[in-house]
This record gives C-alpha cells, structure tokens and sequence, in this order.
DNA sequence: TAGACCCAATCC
DNA sequence: GATTGGGTCTAC
C-alpha cells in the first residue's frame, strides 16, 4: 500500500500542507494529479510524495493519530512537470510567501492545472488517419481501388479527405486499411517565408558580444527605442540554438506577442511555440504539450511564459523589462524577472533584461555590476529623436477656447499632420468615458457595491462599470439617493477624448481607440494595432498599450493628452510610471524617414519626470529618483514585504494587524520598519474588511523567514485570512 | 427546551 | 472552499 501526500487544490495559506492518502494498487508517482475526499468534499489534489508502507489503515491510524482516507482516482499518468520545474515550484512559493498550490496553479494551463476546473478543460485533440494495412487490391471495386491507390502512393491520409466515406469504411471492413490517430495542433502559426539573420550594426555587435561573454548570469540590455534590440534577440537565438540550446523570449503584453512571433517564426519556423492568455484553452494546452515534448524550441509569450516546460535553457530576454504586467497581481504574486533569475540558476542560463527605461531596481544592479550591462544609445540608421514640446494646462491661453483639454498647438498639429497624410497617436491613461459619476444635484456619487470604487461611465454600451472587479450596471436616469436626473460625468477617459476629437474637431478624420475595454474582445488589440498600420485610421486615441513596442513609420505626431494621470497615483513608482510612459511615447514619433514631433500635455510641467521624460533623459531622471527612494526609502534601497489581512469582522482585521506590527517589532530586525495598518483604497471587498501591513527592510531573509512562520501559524485564525505581496508594485 | 442560526475550526 | 459542530440566541 502506498502512502500519498498531497497538496490540496485551495490556494490557501492554511491548507498550505500536504494532507495524506492512502492507495491500493502502487500506480501513483509524485506530479500526478488525483481526486480525493476531502471534508466530505471531492476535490482535486496534487501528489508531492509517495512513500510505501507495509502497515495497515489501522495501524497508521493509530500512529498518526488521525483518519486516512483512499483517494478517489488518478488522473495522470505521468508526473505533470519534470523535476526542474517541480524544484522551482518550491523556490518561487518560498521566496513569494505562497501556498505551493498556487504556484501550481500559475504555472499550467488551465486544462493540467491541479483545480477541479481543470476537468471541464480540453484534452488532446486528434486527427484520424489511414493507412495501407494489407497490400492486395483484389476485389475491389473501382471506386475503392482510387482511393486505396491513393493511400497507397502518398503513406497516409487524413480519413476526412480521403474521399467517399462508404468506401473507405468498406475498405476498412475488408482489412485492407486501418485507421490510426495523430495529435493535431488547435494553434497554427502560419508559415513564413524564411529570412536570413539582418547583419547587426557596430552597437548591436557589442551588446551581443557584451551579452555572451560578460560573467554574469544577468545582463541588462538598456537600448534607446528603435535601437534594434530585437534584431539582438534574434541573433541570441539563433546562437543558443545552434548551441543545442532553447530560448524563451518573453514580451510584457499580449498585443506585442504577434510581432514578436512573425519575427521568430521567419528565422525559426516550425520550431517556435507561443503562450499567452488570449489563446484558447485547446490552443494552450497543444503549446504546452509541444514544449513539454521538446518539439518546440524557441517560446515566445507573456508573464506566465516564463514557466514553459522548456528543457535546457540557454537564455531567457524579457523585453520591456520595467513594464508592470511581468508582475502578477494575485496569488503568487511573482514577477517573471525574478522567475527567469530562478530559472536560469538552474540551467546555467543567461538572463536578458531589455528596455529603454529599466526599473530602477534592475538598473540599480546592472550600475553596482551584479547585473552585467550592455548597451544602444543609438537609433537604427541614427534616426533622429522627434522634437518635443511640454505644454502647460494651467495657462488657459494656450488652450482651444472653451476647452480645458485641447491645447492649441496639439489640435493645430493634428490638423497639419491630416492635411499631409500622416498619423497621429493621442495617449490617454485612463479608458473608458469619465473617471466618475456624480448627482450634480445631491452629489451623491456612483460607487461599485462590491469595493466600493468609484464607478466608470462607459459611452460605447452606457454603462456604469468597475474598473477593480468587472462589476457593471445600467447608466442611471436618475439619482437613487434623491432622484433627481441632473447625472454628471466628471473627468476624461479615452473614449470621451476619440469623441470630443471627432465631434468637435476633426469630423472627417477616421478615429481608432485602443484601450483595456477594446482588448478585452479576443484578437481586438491586434486588429485595431494592424488597422491603424495600414493607414485605417488618421488617428489613434489609446492607452499604455500603444506606447510599446509598435513600430508605426508613418506616425509623425504623438501627444500625450494628460500627463498627470499617473503622477496623482499614490504609488512609490509614480514618478517612474509617468517618465517610462513619456519617453516610450516620445520614442514613438518618427520611427520612418520623417522627423516626429511629441506634445506632451501636463498640469506640473516643471516636474522631473516629464521634463526628463520628454528629453528621454534616463540617466538623469535615474540619478533623481534614485535620491527620492533613499530618502523616503524605498526600492531599491529597501525591500518591501505586503501583509493582506482580510476579515468579516472589521475590529478583528485591524487586531490582527497590530499583533502581528507589534510581534514583528519585537524581533528587532535591524533597518526594518512595519507601516499600518494601512485601508487599502479598496477597504471593503465583498463583505470582507481589508488592511494591509507594509513592510520595508534591507534584511529581506530574516524577515521573509520571519514571516513565513507567522503566516503558518495565524492564517485563518479567528476568520482572518493573511496573504503575503513580496516586492509588491504599488505603495 | 428544541430548533434556528452563526461562526470559526477543521479537513488527511 | 465547504462542512461541521459547538455556542448562543429565540420562540413557545
């Protein structure tokens, strides 16, 4: 009889323990999935451990001192990951604080992830084939001699073209063909006419040669926007390959996936595999089990990418290193950067780090020479940087009269940019309509009934939505607190600016928008990003989304239409997000021949990050911020550590805060401060009160340690939940 | 005093 | 996450 310990699917830090089961027949490995009874429940569970024993139920019972129960089934035959993966399963839920299962969870496709939904999820998808089974066309019929001769010249064929199905299934009755199953691929990438590596310019031979042989295992690759460091990608691919190698390229959004994958495929086909969230279930699952089986050997997708069954590693890039969607925002909380670090430890794999703006953190290592650096400073074809204006909001004479978004000079330069026939791109950061609803008579306010944010008007299908949980309800007629009908829009979103610009400015011209609500509808963002290439549209009003990566050479205008959106957000990476957004947007002007111009837009128009963002003056805005994070410490200079506490019970959320603040302080861990508890901005989710603690420190192991041990014993003590953020992006 | 209801401990 | 069992409230 076997013992099995297993991890049970909730992601819970109270059930993080393998609870143990029993089986009969000795067909169980570690990595396999199995249902089991659980509290009178069945649920899936992931098998850790398995260990024989020759003892009875009975008598393990006893020893143990509780019951053991048989598990339901199997439902694997070979382990899910292999023992790498499994290793750095452990590594990223001890270094995040995490339940095991939670990592888990993240790093399979939903139809092998341990959780009962996998169930319901795709399976291998298969294709029915023919073959020659007897040589002998005596007795055939005309009809059956065709398509016998058929299968005969060509090996196999696929049943459904093999031609008239009563004669293939006579054929198949009389023996003389049999049928046989192939897996079939959901996802195709179509095939490209194959292009020879681009000769890499003076600079880009040197960050090459920089990034093989520096000593380092990490390198960071600072390249200005439009420097190539694609083309660098490539040639490390091509290398690394050459090598016996694989390479996973990773890319910050899913809208950049299909650039990136034209590119490889063109050098790779055939050997490339994408994974990212907008493929379907089947799609996933096929990739998967493409890379998992050594048939792919080049990966390109998003955060989640990172965990591709790969084997043999030679190197790992994340391009747009800095970009915030690398870091997950739920249980387990990990940032691919990290990950890749973990990951490549383990094969002796380079790490790339590629951005025009990096994080300060990394750029802050590459500077103390833990990371190695390499860099572009210039464009390809030493293409000028576009000139750039800052304009300031508050000085209402610049401004379209009655206007208080529009300034002259921007509607004047799109007017000049229509007349000659080239693009316009307009960056907003905030989608939908108006940033909030209000009762202009009572001034009640349109707030989401689940954590109790402001609500959003959408224009496109009226609607109020929250923009935190996806909650979404009728545009009111009137107010529900004194009914009155005066209902005021107050604030821009992206889809207020693409109207007033059409309605009030530019009637003839043709408007795109590209923002979350657009790319929210499957292969949306690609579209509207292919349209817009193709000169569909004079103008592209959008968010964050359009300041990466694209490359649109007839684009001659970008604005950044407010400045100040990210700047207002109580965040330590305010400034950074603000500098990172304007010099990615200034970069987007004038990729072609045509010199670009940028107006960026701003009510603190003397404020670092956008003077230093508009000259794209990294090392500069480095050095400043770098001083305001010492002195109000934070990255890189501390560590920081999110407890969330949540509670039915508000008295027992802020409670369990201070034990843990003042227990924590008692450890006296040196240059470690604990803040809180802080209310979140979204204090009441559902009906659980939340609060956080904040934890800065430069010993990052004492504390993480520390905390893993009071996250064991207390989480779900007295209906308090504890989840753990490590190196969280906000605060 | 039985039944309803709530909450937090427990699950192998 | 869902069940359970103990504690308390409540209606007769």
């Amino acid at each position: 009889m076997l013992i099995l310990d297993v991890l049970i699917q909730h992601a819970k830090n109270s059930l993080n323990r393998p609870f143990s089961y029993l089986r009969l027949q000795e067909d169980v490995r570690p990595g396999v999935r199995v249902l089991v009874p659980f509290n009178g429940q069945r649920i899936m569970g992931y098998v850790v451990a398995v260990h024989p024993t020759a003892l009875s139920q009975r008598q393990l019972e006893e020893k143990n001192g509780f019951r053991f129960s048989f598990i339901s089934s199997v439902l694997d035959k070979e382990p899910l990951l292999n023992d790498e993966l499994m290793r750095l399963c452990e590594e990223v839920a001890s270094y995040y604080l995490s339940p095991q299962i939670a990592v888990l969870q993240a790093m399979l496709p939903p139809s092998l992830k341990p959780s009962l939904s996998a169930l319901k999820g795709p399976k291998i998808a298969y294709d029915v084939y023919l073959k020659i089974k007897e040589e002998n066309e005596d007795g055939l019929t005309p009809k059956e001699k065709e398509i016998y001769r058929l299968i005969l010249s060509s090996g196999e064929i696929l049943k459904k073209e093999a031609g008239s199905p009563s004669a293939v299934k006579r054929l198949l009755e009389k023996g003389r063909i049999e049928t046989f199953k192939k897996e079939r691929n959901r996802l195709i990438i179509p095939e490209l006419e194959k292009e020879q590596p681009h000769e890499l310019n003076l600079q880009q031979q040197k960050a090459y040669d920089t990034i093989l042989n520096c000593p380092q295992e990490v390198v960071l690759l600072q390249g200005v926007t439009g420097s190539g460091k694609t083309e660098v990608y490539l040639h490390l691919a091509e290398e690394y390959l050459k090598r016996g190698k694989t390479f996973l390229m990773l890319v910050p959004e899913i809208s950049l996936t299909p650039v990136m994958v034209e590119y490889f495929s063109r050098r790779f086909s055939g050997q490339v595999a994408i994974l990212h969230s907008e493929l379907t279930p089947g799609e996933k699952y096929d990739e998967y089990r493409r890379i998992a089986s050594g048939k792919a050997k080049v990966v390109v997708g998003a955060r989640s990418a990172v965990f591709a069954p790969l084997q043999n590693i030679g190197a790992i890039v994340l391009d747009e290193e800095h970009t915030d969607s690398y870091k997950q925002d739920s249980l387990p909380f990990y940032h691919a950067r990290e990950v890749a670090i973990l990951r490549a430890k383990h094969f002796g794999a380079k790490v790339v780090l590629g951005s025009a703006t990096p994080s300060l953190e990394t750029k802050a290592r590459a500077v103390k020479g833990v990371y190695g650096y390499a860099e572009i400073s210039k464009r390809v074809n030493e293409r000028e940087l576009p000139e750039t204006k800052i304009l300031d909001l508050t000085n209402r004479s610049l401004m379209e009269p009655g206007d208080r978004l529009f300034s002259k000079l921007l509607i004047e330069q799109i007017r000049n940019r229509l007349e000659k026939k080239e693009q316009v791109v307009l960056l907003l950061n905030r989608r939908g309509y108006s940033s909030y609803v209000c009762c202009s008579s009572c001034g009640h306010i349109f707030t989401c009934p689940n954590c109790h944010g402001n609500l959003t008007y959408h224009k496109a299908d009226s609607m109020l939505k929250c923009h935190h949980c996806g909650y979404v309800e009728e545009y009111p007629e009137s107010c529900p607190e004194c009914g009155s009908t005066a209902i005021m829009r107050v604030g821009f979103g992206t889809e207020r600016i693409a109207k007033i610009l059409q309605e009030e400015y530019f009637p003839d011209a043709s408007i795109g928008r590209l923002d979350g609500d657009v790319g929210k509808v499957r292969n949306n963002v690609a579209k509207t990003l292919h349209a817009f290439a193709k000169g569909d549209y004079d103008i592209l009003v959008g968010t964050q989304m359009i300041a990466k990566g694209h490359d649109f050479p007839n684009v001659t205008l970008v604005g950044v239409v407010l400045a100040d959106v990210g700047l207002s957000l109580p965040s330590f990476r305010a400034a950074e997000r603000t500098f990172q957004l304007i010099a990615q947007a200034v970069g987007r002007s004038g990729r072609g021949e045509k010199k670009g111009t940028a107006i960026i837009q701003t009510y603190n128009p003397r404020h670092y990050a956008i003077t230093l963002g508009a000259k794209q003056d990294y090392e500069g805005f480095f050095a400043k911020e770098m001083q305001e994070r010492k002195i109000s410490l934070y990255p890189p200079y501390r560590f920081l550590f999110l407890l969330k506490f949540s509670c039915k019970s508000q008295e027992r959320v802020i409670q369990a805060c201070f034990d843990v603040k003042k227990h924590l302080d008692e450890q006296g861990i040196p240059d470690t401060v604990c803040l809180g508890p802080i209310s979140p901005f979204y204090a009441l989710v559902g009906e659980l009160y939340q609060r956080n603690l904040l934890i800065k420190t430069k010993n990052q192991e004492p504390v993480r340690e520390y905390l893993r041990k009071i996250i064991a014993e207390l989480s779900g003590k007295a209906g308090v939940d504890i989840l753990c953020d490590v190196d969280p992006m906000e605060y």
